[in-house]
DNA sequence: GCTTGAAGTTGACGTAGCGGCAACATCTAC
DNA sequence: GTAGATGTTGCCGCTACGTCAACTTCAAGC
């Protein structure tokens, strides 16, 4: 016996129109097409329905049903299976991160912070300057920083968050009252940059003073630090190289 | 300064393609097109590029980002991103499932079954006739019936699965001998049916003897029954007619 | 025989977020 | 002047169908 499109819709669940994608995908071919084009299902393709609807219903791509189907190879559609079970977990892991995410993301609003520049990064995992820094320094020194902050302290992280806005700030300051690099206020300001900069990484002499050269080369960084005053970058980068010079080990 | 859009690229991690594309759908406009077409940033553009990427990475469509952006509103920012969350926490419950049952679905497939369609639905949490079972009886009656396979214990579980197979493969074997509906051992098949039956629903005696015509209405379950002999299901109506009038209270 | 309604058909467009062409324009360096 | 890098604007493609629109077919009632 045969069944409509409408008769299979029905007690398969799914809409006529579905039927229709699916063969014309050549997923579920009907066992018959009447000359006046009416299409129409036999047991046969009523079992093979199911089978497909099964297998969609646990999230593989009907472009993966139709091959899980075809391959009626037993260990082929087991190694299938468990490969989409790796990408489910994987997937579920990832959205149990993003929850934390989203989370602090909204903690932090509460606790007043609007979404300015400054605190729109805390509790987020990926700063803006990853894919640069990953192409400039390699993808280790990357991911060793990230391993580093992973042990930070609440304390750690506020000075992360906090620390380099206060150097800058201070530095506009400091040179705007026309202060030599040389001064301790300027270095002490070096200093808590040069602690900063340790919750990521630990420069040495040459790398911290190529760090500052890097700042001024970088026309964003010119920007981002010296608002307003366009050449603060090489008073920090002078600054940064007496602080190496006298304080770091070479 | 301007940055050009290759620039912009690179800092960001996105490609030149993505800007094009918030342009085109106006969700970051550059600072200035040239009268060349090209596109120049600003430091604003920047700004507003990474909170777009943050929130597209908590998974908020571009939509909602735009429009979480453009509500500058801090309350509503919260509540677009508590309802998110929901969301996120629900897929995150879905996909864990998911996992559950394709695990189940591969434990099956090892343990020897191949994918015919006895036991594709085994571990498999809905079974092809719901949606018509729900038309036909109503959804309390459905649900109440999932209630009631939730309390199965493993021997109950078998049972559902091989029971059904094992009565329709016996009614035909007894009735290819010609034997009576009304003999023990044909009764003692249909008792195993009205069992397993009652795993999922408890049938009164003129909602059994209903269910046995159903079986001679339905063209599927005629089928699916008798495998070559069509006229097995009246003998298996028959013969729970004979049962339920002797077995069952009315 | 004619109309009406139900059920079917084949396109075609829309969805989200871009990727990846092609064809063409512009800018910079040698 | 020419090559090469860097840009531009379309347009098609992807998933898994939903949602029209415009027709055709078929059975039933007048």
């Amino acid at each position: 016996m045969a069944w409509s499109i409408a008769q299979v819709a029905r007690s398969s669940g799914v809409t006529s129109r579905t039927l229709r994608h699916y063969h014309s995908i050549g997923l579920l071919v009907p066992a018959r097409v009447a000359h006046n084009g009416r299409r129409y299902y036999e047991q046969e393709q009523l079992l093979r329905l199911q089978q497909i609807l099964l297998l969609r219903d646990l999230g593989l791509s009907l472009d993966v049903v139709g091959e899980v189907i075809a391959h009626r190879d037993e260990q082929d559609a087991i190694e299938v299976l468990a490969k989409h079970k790796e990408w489910l977990v994987k997937e579920q892991l990832r959205l149990g991160r993003l929850v934390q995410t989203v989370d602090a993301t909204i903690d932090n609003l509460k606790r007043g912070g609007e979404m300015s520049p400054e605190n729109v990064f805390e509790g987020f995992e990926r700063n803006p300057y990853e894919a640069e820094a990953r192409e400039r320094w390699g993808d280790e020194a990357v991911d060793a920083s990230y391993q580093r902050m992973r042990g930070w302290t609440e304390a750690d992280a506020e000075k992360a968050r906090t620390g380099y806005t206060r150097v800058h700030e201070g530095l506009a300051a400091l040179k705007a009252e026309g202060v030599a690099v040389t001064e301790l206020s300027v270095q002490e300001l070096i200093q808590l940059h040069y602690e900063v900069t340790c919750l990521f990484w630990t420069p040495t002499r040459e790398a911290y003073k190529g760090l500052g050269q890097m700042y001024v080369d970088d026309e964003r960084f010119r920007q981002n630090i010296g608002s307003g005053d366009d050449a603060l970058v090489e008073y920090m980068r002078d600054a940064m190289t007496v602080y190496a010079d006298s304080k770091l080990d070479s």
